[in-house]
DNA sequence: GTCTATATAGAGATAGAC
DNA sequence: GTCTATCTCTATATAGAC
């Protein structure tokens, strides 16, 4: 556990960059020289570039689970659980206006690079998929219809995410996370 | 004119190629490979990379604006040209579903290589928002207010693009198309 | 576990012959 | 206008000392 710490920080330093720049455009060299250690010693925890890139999207997968269950918990009714995800936008507003989604952008890049850990990348957005469709079906809905309702919020949050950034447009995912949040209380309990 | 047949080659093929792999991913010795001419001849017609980027962002932003002016021509009212644009989502399906949208994913590689051109490939975003825009207000909309609806439905595009091609559904195109076609047909004659 | 030194491959870019 | 040959730089990755 505690030997791990060096390994970490590379995870830790290589999320952030992967995020940042992208995947392929980030080097080792930059990695190592964030968490200042040499590039040597980058291999003794990494064999390669990929094995890095899969032990950042297992820590971006272990993050959310947990992020997840804590909405799981704290939220009184579906919609309001289904507002902390809309909410996102707003409390990661400006790495959203800067960098994108971190989940759409990673799986965009891993797409066109046609990468082996693609389908671990799309398993991030399966993860919300799935918890907001269990979302909508405690409100009522049947579950054709409530993943049909999942994957409109995703959209809709990538979309602002990705527009929000290429016009560095704050105001813009405010307006969009009250329409959402409006629609979201349209489908109270029926 | 007749002169630049090589030239025009280089920028269809770098377009194609930066479409499905990125363009950082796309090396010069691939589009010259696909081009069929010689990494050296590469050279007489674009001295460094990003010129290349530049005449590919150049060429869309011109196919772009005739698209646009033929929906103007085209279309019978506001709202059937608004569903013209909405409807690029069924058109490219098949190129969507495999590589997103050519204008999101490039302007978002763009911005965390924080390259030079990146307002040149945003231009792209510009020349669709403000053509929505327009229509929003000939169906009868305030200027702020067409604006918002503009950047709404290049957003959900977006997203709809982006989930897509995540999970690989065509349905979900369909249903959301479908949707946004409603929503337009919704601001009928005010 | 961390370092320095080095191997190897691929990229962008140039020079000069044809 | 197109080619071959080559330069240079940077990236991933390895070897071996400490």
């Amino acid at each position: 556990m505690k030997k791990q710490k060096t390994r970490d920080h590379i995870i830790e330093a290589a999320d952030q960059l992967f995020y940042q720049q992208g995947y392929e455009h980030t080097s080792f060299a930059h990695i190592a020289d964030d968490v200042k250690i040499s590039r040597g010693n980058f291999y003794y925890h990494f064999k390669t570039k990929d094995e890095i890139l899969d032990a950042v999207i297992s820590a971006r997968l272990d993050k959310t689970r947990k992020m997840l269950s804590q909405w799981e918990q704290g939220g009184t009714s579906p919609q309001d659980r289904i507002k902390c995800f809309i909410r996102i936008l707003i409390t990661n507003r400006d790495k959203i206006l800067n960098y994108g989604c971190p989940v759409g952008t990673l799986t965009t890049e891993l797409a066109k690079l046609n990468h082996a850990s693609r389908a671990e990348a799309n398993a991030l957005f399966t993860l919300f998929r799935c918890w907001l469709q269990e979302q909508f079906i405690q409100i009522g809905c049947q579950e054709d219809d409530a993943d049909e309702r999942a994957m409109h919020l995703l959209a809709r949050s990538q979309g602002v995410a990705t527009l929000a950034s290429a016009f560095h447009d704050a105001k813009f995912i405010d307006q969009e996370v009250t329409q959402m949040c409006e629609w979201v209380d349209g489908y109270a309990p029926v």
